[in-house]
DNA sequence: TGCCGGGATGACAACGTTGTCAAACTAGCA
DNA sequence: TGCTAGTTTGACAACGTTGTCATCCCGGCA
């Protein structure tokens, strides 16, 4: 910048009205001051400009994912960079797998660049670490799961809702053994999910039978060996609800390698790419991630303009897509 | 770091030789240094740090990808950010979506973080812009597509290779008429993809029918309506090449549309979620995204830690994972 | 002519750190 | 006791930028 300066014959602060856009800058020094940065090929320093504003913006907001090579979480992430897009403001992104204690590494090295604002969906389950943060005036928005031990702005999917919608699908169609397979109970949305298997099956009046849930399962294999055990009970369950995309996929494929895939019933909780082409296409309680991401996003950015209003608790709704396997009659 | 110092009554400098585990600093020091950052939650600022250091490091890289959504490029943004985490460095990326102008922007943006470098799959079709980044010292490694006008380390698939294994694939299972499906010539791994096609069909003695090509295609929408029009042809193919995921499951739904996807061959270039649970199963040349990723980001920190050797070019071989689809005979 | 107001410009300090170098202290030895 | 060498500590400048405030210049008006 010192550079640019003296090549157009004006000082430090000119040349730093000149980029910022300020107003009262004659149009004379204006250009040639752009022409000096264009033929030194200045590239203005970010940081030291945020170092010293007296507002401290970095132009940058924190995102912590599951796996943001999930499909579920890079769709989220992407909604969040379309909406960050707009502004000029870059997004940082990490990766959890479940692990409570690159959580706080996550958050601790996103402070330490002095990100804008964070969205989390979390692994850990209290949060309270996060005053500082909030203290420190740093917006947070939690998407997927909510926070605990700390009151912020939450963006979910309804899982409850949803898997009651799923198990009312199967209902309808006459299913009275319908089994059930859950992730980890300790994961937030795992367990709305049960809860919302468990209420729904008391609304239709039906029992519930321990021997057809299934909890804490993660990933498709540990899904296709516990559906090839269900299967094997008799009275055998007519139907299947999976309540996490990698568990249906599972299912599927035990499904199919019994050759029961025309006559078991199943419904998917989350949407699964290419599941209308298989056969029978697979019915599922979809998510929106997208919309999470773009209301994640312009919640957060409501809050960085200044928005002082209480804590803000929005629900995406699901969706049912029936494409054939959830319409199986027991 | 005002206060800790105050607080632990010590100077500036030896709280930051303590944050900064220099040696030098008595035990005790440390340790009352240590209680202050914790009782005043001091949050080390990098951008400052970054600022005043001689290397002037941020401990943050920058990626640009075609789309973070996409499966491909999430997956290998996975695979970076997973070297990166072992060496503190976090990663900011964006979206592409092959929009030239969209790029400079990404960089210059990414420029003005100082990022330490970049992992860049490039949409423009000249990268001597890169210049003033390469004379910072910022070291740039591109994926998946080749830089123009500019010598830059490479990590790329083999899309001709690739092609042409799968193009042989098709004739040694007896098909003479194989149609192609193709995304935007302009993209370079598509252009390559293509001349694979067109070579294998010359080392099989087979001729190339114009009709039966169908390039600049974007999206699954058009390769279905493609692949309809091309299997109304008399005499019609009896075999498809789809060289790019989207294109193979536009040619999918197309074949099972008709009712012909057991009677025409069909082959994928990248792999596809759940490809295996179809019926039949889907054949396809497989890239390996994760690969690329770790080459190109051990690539970048290898530079990172002052390699000066000339420009590598690596080459990430495909596999073909035969499923059913493409051993159906003629 | 002298004075005033307003717009353009620049000098300088400050943002939160770290590099440099000098000062203060300790122990060891003649 | 006095000196040296080494270790610990701190004062100060500097990184690249922007906020504050003073100065300068010009036209308009009494």
């Amino acid at each position: 910048m010192r550079d640019v300066a003296a090549l157009a014959g004006v000082s430090l602060k000119t040349v730093s009205r000149v980029i910022n856009a300020e107003p009262g800058v004659s149009a004379e020094l204006a250009t040639r001051v752009g022409a000096a940065i264009d033929r030194l090929e200045y590239r203005h320093n970010l940081q030291a400009s945020s170092l010293r504003r007296v507002d401290g913006k970095s132009a940058t907001i924190g995102v912590i994912l599951e796996d943001i090579a999930n499909p579920f979480s890079s769709t989220l992430h992407r909604a969040i960079e379309n909406v960050a897009v707009k502004r000029g403001v870059l997004v940082l992104a990490g990766s959890l797998e479940e692990d409570e204690a690159r959580e706080r590494e996550l958050v601790s090295a996103f402070a330490s660049r002095r990100v804008d604002g964070l969205v989390i969906m979390p692994a850990s389950h209290d949060h309270s670490y996060l005053l500082n943060e909030r203290k420190a005036g740093t917006p947070l928005v939690f998407v997927d799961r909510p926070p605990a031990f700390l009151d912020a702005d939450t963006v979910l999917t309804d899982n409850l809702g949803g898997a009651r919608r799923g198990i009312e699908h199967l209902a309808s169609h006459g299913h009275r053994r319908i089994a059930y397979l859950g992730d980890l109970q300790s994961i937030m949305t795992a367990a709305l999910r049960y809860q919302g298997y468990r209420e729904e099956l008391e609304a239709q009046h039906l029992p519930l039978d321990p021997d057809l849930v299934r909890l804490d399962l993660r990933g498709t294999e540990r899904a296709e060996a516990e559906t090839t055990k269900l299967l094997a009970l008799r009275p055998a369950p007519t139907a299947i609800f999976a309540a996490q995309n990698l568990l249906t996929i599972g299912a599927c494929r035990a499904l199919r390698r019994l050759g029961l895939h025309h006559k078991v019933a199943l419904v998917g909780f989350d949407d699964i790419l290419l599941a209308d082409l298989l056969d029978p296409g697979i019915t599922v309680i979809a998510q929106d991630p997208a919309a999470m991401g773009t209301a994640a996003a312009e919640l957060l950015f409501r809050r960085l303009d200044g928005d002082r209003s209480p804590t803000a608790h929005q629900v995406i709704p699901t969706r049912l897509i029936a494409r054939g396997s959830g319409e199986i009659p027991p």
